[in-house]
DNA sequence: TATATTCTATACTCGCCAGTATATTTAGGG
DNA sequence: CCCTAAATATACTGGCGAGTATAGAATATA
């Protein structure tokens, strides 16, 4: 405590980096984090449109004028979520950038983290939820991410090929495949479903390399 | 047309199968099928809580209360549009069931035609609309239909592995992956898609069949 | 041609819900 | 201890859209 109060006097004078102002600040992203968290839970269980804000504002023991209070709209509500759920799928492609394995290894890794985010709640949220309910301007950053994603599975297939651990095969279709098998998972994903999301990617994964036909 | 009225004469005397009644009927039921046709492609696109049934009978060239003449409800326009979808489907299967070949084989003409549907109205409109809008008693009926069509695709794997075809794998998740992979194809698909849904069905047969490691 | 039935339209109701105007509480800052 | 700003609540509005009451047109049957 004296500590800080030493540091934050040597940084600037009279405005201090620890008062209570940077702590209301963030606890208000706390809370705004756990209303979209909480829109993310209802989107995915009952729909965008089976939700009411009063329905969130509810759950989070709150009124609406709450909500509104951290978000503009109930579609910024939906847009705050599937950006946290593509953001998880995109750190999947974070982890193996500074990796030297061959491109199929590397393309497991992405798969297993993507099977995680999936079966997360963003994740789910992001599948069931429709960007038809989105304005054309938020609809197309989601898209834009949504392509980004795509992009980067299709340049780990493109890699395989090149470095010979992948069969030359078409990308973008490949990409399409393995992407719907993934987000596919958010529609039977239950959370009493015995398989892990690491265990279900196994067994993806097990298709996706080896095939069905006997080697 | 004379013989028609010969026969039905004999079928019964005062009753005729061919009058402008039974034509009544049939014309019914197509004016029915157009509604069912019509709301599917504006769920498919739009969003099943995005149409109103006055901008469907609008397509139509008819008013509000003309489609509730053919159809109880709105829920029920939606899960007529899903039981039109799944049935194409199952036709796939039908088709199939007095093959010998091999259950690969017969799975790859699965697949095929199972592309060829969801690339329809019927089939797209299936995947963008959520059950979850459906009543209890109509979710479970198409809760059943699905899993039939999930049973299905185990079964040929199954006999796959029996049968030698199919290398040894997780009918469970295997099934799940591929039927995801194909629905999913109602998200990217256009009707100016470059690929018919066949050539598509053969990339994809690709990837599962042969995998992504080189043999 | 009278009559019943089917088909379609006009013109409503009624509830839900996103969004808001306004008041009240809470807590820092001086 | 007052004052300002943030946080929350109460109580509303306004519109959209599902569904309907009712009437009129078309068609078929007798």
């Amino acid at each position: 405590m004296a500590v800080r109060q030493a540091r934050k006097s040597i940084i600037t004078e009279s405005v201090s980096p620890w008062t209570p102002v940077d702590a209301r600040v963030r606890d208000r992203k706390r809370k705004r984090d756990a209303v979209i968290l909480v829109a993310a839970r209802a989107f995915r269980q009952h729909g965008y449109h089976n939700t009411s804000l009063d329905d969130i504002a509810s759950e989070l023991n709150v009124t609406k004028p709450t909500v509104y209070h951290y978000v503009a709209n109930k579609e910024q509500l939906l847009f705050e979520c599937f950006r946290a759920g593509l953001h998880q799928i995109m750190e999947a492609f974070e982890e193996i950038r500074n990796s030297n394995e061959d491109a199929r290894t590397r393309l497991g890794a992405v798969v297993t983290r993507y099977a995680e985010a999936i079966t997360s709640d963003f994740g789910g949220c992001m599948v069931q939820a429709e960007n038809q309910d989105l304005s054309p301007a938020m609809s197309r950053k989601v898209k834009a991410l949504k392509s980004e994603i795509d992009q980067g599975i299709r340049q780990l297939l493109k890699e395989g090929i090149a470095d010979g651990s992948i069969r030359d095969c078409d990308a973008k279709m490949a990409a399409f495949a393995i992407a719907g098998a993934l987000n596919w998972i958010a529609h039977w994903y239950r959370s009493d479903e015995p398989l892990t999301a690491v265990q279900i990617a196994e067994r993806y994964l097990q298709l996706f390399e080896l095939g069905l036909r006997p080697r």
